[in-house]
RNA sequence: GGCGACGUAGCCAAGUGGUUAAGGCAGAGGUCUGCAAAACCUCUAUCGGCGGUUCGAUUCCGCCCGUCGCCUCCA
């Protein structure tokens, strides 16, 4: 297939740099506070990316890091009155569950930096001896200066971000630029003994000793949001090139589009976000990988309800094709649909023309049904295909308790406007499905019986 | 200020140097249905503005306008 690299600024064809294994490593979150739907945009993405690799055979070996050491978790902590390991504990906890309702496989491996400290302890041990590091006021930095092509995956200089005059000036930098690789400890604050004395991991540094540690140079696949790409990547590929001697450290650098909520991005620090659990009250797993994927992953999309819903009337297209019986007619071609959507896919990950190839399949299935013809080879293409995409074609589950509770009365009301139908009292009929409706039970009549189901939609 | 991205129908969103510019949602008409629902069929865009390159540009180049992201923690 191929793939858009940050680092080439172009679309490459991906060869593994070993045969059909391929390295991943996506960038985790901080967990300080509740997974969002931008997360679960970036790691549906990355999901769809390893779903697909996979399937074109290649053996994906995927970690993903916690970075369950800084400043905000600190923060929180002392906020919530718990221990910041609590804190980590509980959101830990709500990613895994929102990431697994949204149908996310899991990495095969989630380091956290707190456990892998001397590790980083060796990593910058190895950078101070080799010079490009250097201690200073209990800290210590990174030296940009000595980086080679630093710069070279966001497509800035050193000079063009001087211009910024946003950085801060800092006593103990040799460079303004220069970032910390260890923090030395304040009083109250976690700290581990190293030889700078006692203190924590910088950001960047965890994520070149894990994926270093976990993976070895050079990974095939790094991967995280476009928010990343500076400084966090930029200096994860310092780090890890300073360190090691070789490059590149990752040979495909892949990030997806940032999620807007109204006309600013959705993030942690400006507040403005929906909460994975939220947004999974209001709909279906399948609408939101719907949503998401109909745009392009690079693109930056905009949350909304509208989006939602529609979203939600696609998924009950599809699922609706899924759900007509089969019949003995004959058979028909519907491999066109297959090179369609694997055509897509190759390029560069084009999940809204797979999803396009996925309504038109459905189209087909419910034409030819139409017409008497065989469906079932067509359904399970199409069940096949969305599994590439991460679709299940399961309806909401919220209230699936209280539908448990109400069938047999359900199944009594629609059996007793049956009879009614039959004896033609149509008015009482329709009030019993308009009263229904009332209670979100959607009746439909068909040739085989009068199907019922609860409205998927949120409303 | 520096760097980057984007501007396609009512909304979301693919795509291409040249026969009919995907798909979804919404809308209109029709078929089916006791009526609906679902489904099927049909209809709804000259691709931000101005120049340039070209036989020909929505697609390439320049400028302008507008929007967004990064440059600080962030998927």
């Amino acid at each position: 297939m191929r793939l858009y690299n940050t680092l080439t600024g172009q679309t490459d064809q991906f060869v593994p740099s070993s045969g059909n294994q391929v390295k991943m490593y996506v960038c985790g979150v901080t967990p300080y506070s509740a997974a969002h739907v931008g997360h679960a945009l970036s790691y549906v993405v990355f999901d769809v990316l390893r779903r697909y690799l996979e399937h074109l055979g290649y053996q994906v070996h995927h970690v993903q890091n916690f970075t369950d050491v800084d400043d905000k978790i600190i923060q929180r902590a002392k906020l919530a009155g718990v221990s910041e390991n609590e804190l980590v504990a509980r959101y830990i906890d709500d990613f895994y569950r929102g990431m697994d309702a949204m149908n996310i496989q899991r990495a095969h491996d989630y380091p956290r930096a707190t456990q892998e400290v001397p590790g980083i302890i060796q990593t910058i041990q190895t950078l101070v001896e080799k010079e490009f590091a250097y201690p200073a006021g209990g800290d210590v930095y990174f030296r940009v200066t000595k980086s080679q092509g630093y710069g070279h995956l966001s497509h800035r200089t050193l000079d063009g971000m001087m211009a910024g005059a946003r950085v801060q000036v800092d006593e103990n930098k040799e460079h303004p630029m220069d970032f910390v690789l260890w923090k030395g400890a304040k009083p109250g604050e976690p700290s581990w003994d190293s030889p700078w004395g006692p203190g924590r991991p910088g950001w960047h540094i965890e994520c070149t000793t894990m994926s270093l540690n976990r993976l070895g140079d050079p990974l095939d696949i790094h991967g995280g949001g476009q928010d990343l790409v500076f400084p966090h990547h930029e200096n994860e590929i310092a780090q890890s090139q300073a360190c090691t001697g070789r490059r590149p450290f990752a040979r495909y650098w892949v990030h997806n589009g940032l999620l807007q909520l109204g006309e600013e991005k959705m993030s942690k620090s400006l507040g403005n976000l929906v909460t994975v659990e939220e947004a999974l009250a209001r709909n279906s797993a399948d609408a939101l990988r719907l949503y998401f994927l109909s745009s392009h992953y690079r693109g930056p999309l905009r949350y909304g309800d509208e989006g939602c819903a529609a979203a939600e009337r696609g998924a009950d297209r599809l699922r609706n094709a899924l759900g007509l019986s089969d019949a003995v007619g004959a058979a028909w071609d519907c491999s066109p649909f297959q090179q369609q959507f694997f055509a897509a896919m190759d390029e560069d990950l084009n999940t809204p023309r797979a999803i396009a190839t996925l309504f038109d399949l459905a189209r087909a299935i419910n034409h030819h049904h139409d017409d008497g013809l065989a469906i079932g080879e067509a359904q399970a293409l199409l069940r096949r295909l969305g599994s590439l995409l991460g679709l299940t074609f399961q309806s909401r589950e919220t209230g699936e308790q209280d539908h448990l509770a109400a069938k047999p009365f359900i199944d009594l009301l629609v059996a007793t406007r049956e009879d009614l139908r039959k004896a033609k009292q149509f008015a009482l009929a329709d009030h019993v499905r308009d009263g229904l409706a009332s209670h979100g039970v959607v009746l439909e009549d068909t040739p085989q019986g009068t199907r019922w189901q609860r409205q998927t939609s949120a409303s």
